[in-house]
DNA sequence: TCTTGACCTTCCAGTTACAGGAACCTCTAT
DNA sequence: ATAGAGGTTCCTGTAACTGGAAGGTCAAGA
Protein backbone atom coordinates (compact mmCIF):
# COMPACT_ATOMS: atom_id res chain seq x y z
CA UNK A 1 0.00 0.00 0.00
CA UNK A 2 1.27 3.56 -0.70
CA UNK A 3 1.26 6.54 1.66
CA UNK A 4 -2.10 7.58 0.06
CA UNK A 5 -3.96 4.54 0.96
CA UNK A 6 -2.48 4.41 4.80
CA UNK A 7 -3.77 7.87 4.79
CA UNK A 8 -6.76 7.20 3.65
CA UNK A 9 -7.17 4.25 6.30
CA UNK A 10 -6.04 5.86 9.39
CA UNK A 11 -7.15 9.18 8.72
CA UNK A 12 -4.02 10.88 9.61
CA UNK A 13 -2.31 13.54 6.47
CA UNK A 14 0.30 11.81 4.13
CA UNK A 15 2.84 14.39 5.15
CA UNK A 16 1.89 13.61 8.86
CA UNK A 17 2.89 9.88 8.04
CA UNK A 18 6.05 11.23 6.35
CA UNK A 19 7.04 13.40 9.85
CA UNK A 20 6.62 10.19 11.69
CA UNK A 21 8.56 8.11 9.40
CA UNK A 22 11.04 11.30 9.74
CA UNK A 23 11.32 10.96 13.44
CA UNK A 24 11.28 7.17 13.23
CA UNK A 25 7.94 6.44 14.65
CA UNK A 26 7.54 4.16 11.92
CA UNK A 27 9.53 2.66 9.22
CA UNK A 28 7.98 1.86 6.11
CA UNK A 29 9.77 -0.49 3.43
CA UNK A 30 10.15 1.18 -0.32
CA UNK A 31 9.56 0.19 -3.52
CA UNK A 32 12.02 0.27 -6.78
CA UNK A 33 10.66 3.82 -7.76
CA UNK A 34 11.39 4.99 -3.88
CA UNK A 35 7.67 5.03 -3.07
CA UNK A 36 6.87 3.86 0.48
CA UNK A 37 5.38 0.37 0.76
CA UNK A 38 3.66 -0.12 4.35
CA UNK A 39 2.51 -3.44 5.03
CA UNK A 40 -0.79 -4.36 8.08
CA UNK A 41 1.96 -3.89 11.38
CA UNK A 42 2.32 -0.20 10.05
CA UNK A 43 -0.55 0.84 9.40
CA UNK A 44 -1.46 -0.93 13.11
CA UNK A 45 1.29 1.44 14.39
CA UNK A 46 0.27 4.47 12.29
CA UNK A 47 -3.61 3.95 13.99
CA UNK A 48 -1.94 3.54 17.48
CA UNK A 49 -0.50 6.88 16.90
CA UNK A 50 -3.31 8.72 16.03
CA UNK A 51 -5.21 7.48 18.58
CA UNK A 52 -2.52 8.09 21.20
CA UNK A 53 -2.04 11.59 20.00
CA UNK A 54 -6.10 12.14 19.56
CA UNK A 55 -6.23 11.42 23.54
CA UNK A 56 -3.67 14.16 23.34
CA UNK A 57 -0.01 12.19 24.65
CA UNK A 58 3.16 13.90 23.21
CA UNK A 59 4.87 12.39 20.60
CA UNK A 60 7.54 10.94 22.88
CA UNK A 61 4.57 9.46 24.92
CA UNK A 62 3.48 7.73 22.01
CA UNK A 63 6.74 6.50 21.53
CA UNK A 64 7.25 4.91 24.90
CA UNK A 65 4.19 4.00 24.56
CA UNK A 66 4.99 1.86 21.68
CA UNK A 67 7.42 0.33 22.75
CA UNK A 68 5.75 -0.76 25.59
CA UNK A 69 2.98 -2.11 23.19
CA UNK A 70 5.55 -3.67 21.38
CA UNK A 71 7.41 -5.28 24.32
CA UNK A 72 5.56 -8.32 25.72
CA UNK A 73 7.58 -7.92 28.80
CA UNK A 74 6.25 -4.70 30.14
CA UNK A 75 4.91 -4.29 33.00
CA UNK A 76 1.19 -1.96 32.95
CA UNK A 77 2.33 -0.22 35.61
CA UNK A 78 5.21 1.39 33.54
CA UNK A 79 1.80 2.30 30.68
CA UNK A 80 -0.41 3.43 33.59
CA UNK A 81 2.07 5.95 34.91
CA UNK A 82 2.43 7.71 31.51
CA UNK A 83 -1.09 7.77 31.35
CA UNK A 84 -1.50 8.98 34.66
CA UNK A 85 0.89 11.57 33.92
CA UNK A 86 -0.22 12.81 30.99
CA UNK A 87 -4.25 13.21 31.95
CA UNK A 88 -2.42 15.21 35.76
CA UNK A 89 -1.38 17.77 32.97
CA UNK A 90 -4.75 17.77 31.33
CA UNK A 91 -6.06 18.49 34.71
CA UNK A 92 -3.47 21.49 35.09
CA UNK A 93 -4.67 23.20 31.85
CA UNK A 94 -7.78 22.30 32.46
CA UNK A 95 -8.02 24.45 35.65
CA UNK A 96 -5.75 27.21 34.19
CA UNK A 97 -8.61 27.07 30.99
CA UNK A 98 -11.77 27.69 33.34
CA UNK A 99 -9.88 30.23 35.28
CA UNK A 100 -9.01 32.47 32.46
CA UNK A 101 -12.72 31.42 30.81
CA UNK A 102 -14.17 32.59 34.54
CA UNK A 103 -12.22 36.25 34.24
CA UNK A 104 -13.03 36.85 30.71
CA UNK A 105 -16.36 35.91 30.93
CA UNK A 106 -17.34 38.67 33.45
CA UNK A 107 -15.23 41.06 31.95
CA UNK A 108 -17.05 40.06 28.91
CA UNK A 109 -20.75 40.23 30.11
CA UNK A 110 -19.61 43.40 31.48
CA UNK A 111 -18.83 45.39 27.95
CA UNK A 112 -21.84 46.96 26.54
CA UNK A 113 -20.42 46.15 23.14
CA UNK A 114 -21.45 49.12 21.29
CA UNK A 115 -20.37 52.50 19.34
CA UNK A 116 -18.58 53.64 22.68
CA UNK A 117 -15.09 53.79 23.82
CA UNK A 118 -15.66 52.94 27.19
CA UNK A 119 -14.66 49.51 27.94
CA UNK A 120 -14.27 47.34 31.15
CA UNK A 121 -12.23 44.69 29.10
CA UNK A 122 -9.29 47.41 28.21
CA UNK A 123 -9.83 49.33 31.81
CA UNK A 124 -9.37 45.68 33.65
CA UNK A 125 -5.93 44.69 31.21
CA UNK A 126 -5.27 48.50 31.80
CA UNK A 127 -4.74 48.35 35.77
CA UNK A 128 -1.95 49.21 37.42
CA UNK A 129 -2.09 47.31 40.41
CA UNK A 130 -0.21 44.20 40.85
CA UNK A 131 -2.99 41.03 41.15
CA UNK A 132 -1.95 37.25 40.72
CA UNK A 133 -1.50 36.35 37.22
CA UNK A 134 -4.78 34.12 36.71
CA UNK B 1 14.66 52.09 33.59
CA UNK B 2 16.64 49.46 32.07
CA UNK B 3 15.32 46.20 31.04
CA UNK B 4 16.02 44.37 34.56
CA UNK B 5 13.91 47.00 36.38
CA UNK B 6 10.84 46.69 33.88
CA UNK B 7 11.63 42.96 34.23
CA UNK B 8 10.89 42.86 37.71
CA UNK B 9 8.38 45.96 37.85
CA UNK B 10 6.03 43.63 34.96
CA UNK B 11 7.24 40.10 35.84
CA UNK B 12 8.42 39.49 32.33
CA UNK B 13 11.44 38.08 31.64
CA UNK B 14 13.93 40.61 29.87
CA UNK B 15 14.26 38.05 26.99
CA UNK B 16 10.37 38.38 26.51
CA UNK B 17 10.50 41.89 26.78
CA UNK B 18 13.31 42.05 24.06
CA UNK B 19 11.02 40.10 21.91
CA UNK B 20 8.42 42.01 22.23
CA UNK B 21 10.16 45.10 20.70
CA UNK B 22 11.39 42.78 18.16
CA UNK B 23 7.72 42.50 16.92
CA UNK B 24 6.77 45.98 17.17
CA UNK B 25 4.55 45.76 20.27
CA UNK B 26 7.00 47.97 22.33
CA UNK B 27 9.32 50.63 21.16
CA UNK B 28 11.78 51.90 23.69
CA UNK B 29 14.05 54.53 23.67
CA UNK B 30 17.74 53.86 23.96
CA UNK B 31 21.05 55.27 25.74
CA UNK B 32 24.10 56.30 24.48
CA UNK B 33 25.31 53.23 25.52
CA UNK B 34 22.33 51.27 23.41
CA UNK B 35 20.76 50.33 26.55
CA UNK B 36 16.78 50.52 26.26
CA UNK B 37 15.38 52.84 28.31
CA UNK B 38 11.82 52.63 29.16
CA UNK B 39 9.41 55.28 30.14
CA UNK B 40 6.26 54.98 32.28
CA UNK B 41 4.05 54.19 28.96
CA UNK B 42 6.69 51.33 28.60
CA UNK B 43 6.01 49.94 31.89
CA UNK B 44 1.92 50.23 31.36
CA UNK B 45 1.97 48.96 27.94
CA UNK B 46 4.42 45.76 29.01
CA UNK B 47 1.67 45.21 32.21
CA UNK B 48 -0.99 45.97 29.48
CA UNK B 49 0.35 43.14 26.93
CA UNK B 50 0.98 40.56 30.18
CA UNK B 51 -2.43 40.74 31.54
CA UNK B 52 -3.48 40.14 28.06
CA UNK B 53 -1.26 36.94 27.74
CA UNK B 54 -2.26 35.50 31.15
CA UNK B 55 -5.44 35.91 29.64
CA UNK B 56 -4.53 33.46 26.86
CA UNK B 57 -5.03 35.77 24.56
CA UNK B 58 -2.51 35.58 21.53
CA UNK B 59 0.39 37.94 20.61
CA UNK B 60 -2.04 39.35 17.35
CA UNK B 61 -4.86 39.88 20.50
CA UNK B 62 -2.37 41.78 22.48
CA UNK B 63 -1.15 43.93 19.70
CA UNK B 64 -5.10 44.82 17.96
CA UNK B 65 -6.37 45.41 21.83
CA UNK B 66 -3.49 47.80 22.66
CA UNK B 67 -3.92 49.55 19.30
CA UNK B 68 -8.05 50.14 20.47
CA UNK B 69 -6.50 50.90 23.66
CA UNK B 70 -4.89 53.48 22.55
CA UNK B 71 -7.62 54.60 19.83
CA UNK B 72 -10.19 56.95 22.10
CA UNK B 73 -12.38 56.79 19.14
CA UNK B 74 -12.73 53.26 19.51
CA UNK B 75 -15.99 51.44 19.51
CA UNK B 76 -16.54 48.70 22.77
CA UNK B 77 -17.84 46.16 20.51
CA UNK B 78 -14.21 45.67 18.74
CA UNK B 79 -12.82 45.08 21.98
CA UNK B 80 -15.47 42.93 23.03
CA UNK B 81 -15.92 40.72 19.70
CA UNK B 82 -11.79 40.12 20.01
CA UNK B 83 -13.05 38.86 23.85
CA UNK B 84 -15.79 37.05 22.70
CA UNK B 85 -14.02 35.07 19.90
CA UNK B 86 -10.94 34.55 22.70
CA UNK B 87 -13.43 32.95 25.14
CA UNK B 88 -15.12 30.53 22.03
CA UNK B 89 -12.05 29.82 21.49
CA UNK B 90 -10.91 28.83 25.36
CA UNK B 91 -14.45 26.81 25.47
CA UNK B 92 -13.22 24.44 22.63
CA UNK B 93 -10.08 23.86 24.46
CA UNK B 94 -11.72 22.89 27.29
CA UNK B 95 -14.59 20.99 25.89
CA UNK B 96 -12.02 18.76 23.62
CA UNK B 97 -9.78 18.50 26.72
CA UNK B 98 -12.54 17.12 29.32
CA UNK B 99 -13.61 14.90 26.32
CA UNK B 100 -10.04 13.48 26.61
CA UNK B 101 -10.02 13.27 30.27
CA UNK B 102 -12.92 11.61 30.35
CA UNK B 103 -11.64 8.85 28.05
CA UNK B 104 -8.42 8.83 29.41
CA UNK B 105 -9.73 8.85 32.96
CA UNK B 106 -11.88 5.74 32.20
CA UNK B 107 -8.68 3.62 30.60
CA UNK B 108 -6.60 4.53 33.66
CA UNK B 109 -8.78 3.31 36.05
CA UNK B 110 -9.35 0.12 34.66
CA UNK B 111 -5.47 -0.21 34.88
CA UNK B 112 -4.30 -2.83 37.13
CA UNK B 113 -0.73 -0.65 37.25
CA UNK B 114 1.28 -3.36 38.40
CA UNK B 115 3.90 -5.82 37.08
CA UNK B 116 1.93 -8.00 34.84
CA UNK B 117 1.46 -7.08 30.97
CA UNK B 118 -2.12 -6.75 30.61
CA UNK B 119 -2.77 -3.45 29.77
CA UNK B 120 -6.83 -1.97 28.85
CA UNK B 121 -4.96 1.65 27.93
CA UNK B 122 -2.92 -0.15 25.22
CA UNK B 123 -5.68 -2.55 24.23
CA UNK B 124 -7.75 0.92 23.54
CA UNK B 125 -5.07 2.54 21.68
CA UNK B 126 -4.05 -0.26 19.25
CA UNK B 127 -8.05 -1.09 18.41
CA UNK B 128 -8.75 -1.53 15.15
CA UNK B 129 -12.06 -0.50 14.76
CA UNK B 130 -12.30 3.31 13.81
CA UNK B 131 -14.03 5.65 16.75
CA UNK B 132 -14.51 8.75 16.35
CA UNK B 133 -11.81 10.85 16.85
CA UNK B 134 -11.70 11.98 20.87
C1' DT C 1 2.56 7.10 -28.68
C1' DC C 2 1.61 10.99 -26.31
C1' DT C 3 -0.46 13.32 -22.85
C1' DT C 4 -3.01 14.28 -18.83
C1' DG C 5 -3.88 13.93 -14.09
C1' DA C 6 -3.25 11.76 -9.91
C1' DC C 7 0.10 10.29 -7.05
C1' DC C 8 4.64 10.01 -5.25
C1' DT C 9 9.47 11.96 -3.88
C1' DT C 10 12.76 15.37 -1.31
C1' DC C 11 13.81 19.66 0.64
C1' DC C 12 13.05 24.17 2.60
C1' DA C 13 10.45 27.56 5.06
C1' DG C 14 6.89 28.96 8.27
C1' DT C 15 4.01 28.44 12.35
C1' DT C 16 3.75 30.26 18.22
C1' DA C 17 5.93 32.64 21.76
C1' DC C 18 9.41 32.58 23.48
C1' DA C 19 14.14 30.22 26.06
C1' DG C 20 19.03 29.06 26.11
C1' DG C 21 23.50 30.17 25.17
C1' DA C 22 27.65 32.29 23.07
C1' DA C 23 30.46 36.26 22.53
C1' DC C 24 30.97 40.60 23.80
C1' DC C 25 30.27 45.44 25.96
C1' DT C 26 29.28 48.55 30.18
C1' DC C 27 28.74 50.04 34.72
C1' DT C 28 29.69 50.07 39.71
C1' DA C 29 32.13 48.85 43.72
C1' DT C 30 36.20 47.37 45.90
C1' DA D 1 42.75 46.85 38.17
C1' DT D 2 39.36 43.70 38.54
C1' DA D 3 35.23 41.28 39.58
C1' DG D 4 30.48 40.80 39.13
C1' DA D 5 26.11 42.20 37.70
C1' DG D 6 23.79 43.71 34.03
C1' DG D 7 23.34 45.02 29.28
C1' DT D 8 23.78 44.00 23.85
C1' DT D 9 23.17 41.10 19.38
C1' DC D 10 22.78 36.88 17.01
C1' DC D 11 21.81 32.05 16.33
C1' DT D 12 19.56 27.84 17.53
C1' DG D 13 15.88 25.01 19.38
C1' DT D 14 11.22 24.02 20.92
C1' DA D 15 6.19 20.82 19.16
C1' DA D 16 4.12 18.84 15.69
C1' DC D 17 3.26 19.49 11.92
C1' DT D 18 1.67 22.33 7.22
C1' DG D 19 2.42 24.53 2.75
C1' DG D 20 4.77 24.85 -1.31
C1' DA D 21 8.31 24.23 -4.90
C1' DA D 22 10.51 21.24 -8.18
C1' DG D 23 10.44 17.13 -10.05
C1' DG D 24 9.82 11.76 -10.80
C1' DT D 25 6.10 7.80 -11.67
C1' DC D 26 2.09 5.46 -13.05
C1' DA D 27 -2.33 4.27 -15.31
C1' DA D 28 -5.75 5.47 -18.56
C1' DG D 29 -7.60 7.58 -22.59
C1' DA D 30 -7.17 9.83 -27.50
Amino acid sequence: MNIGDIARITNLPAKTIRYYEDIGLVNPARDDNAYRRFNDNDVHKLGFIGRARSLGFTIEDCRALLALYEDKDRASADVKQIAQHHLDLIDAKIAELKAMRTTLGHLIESCAGDHRPDCPILEDLAVISQKEPC
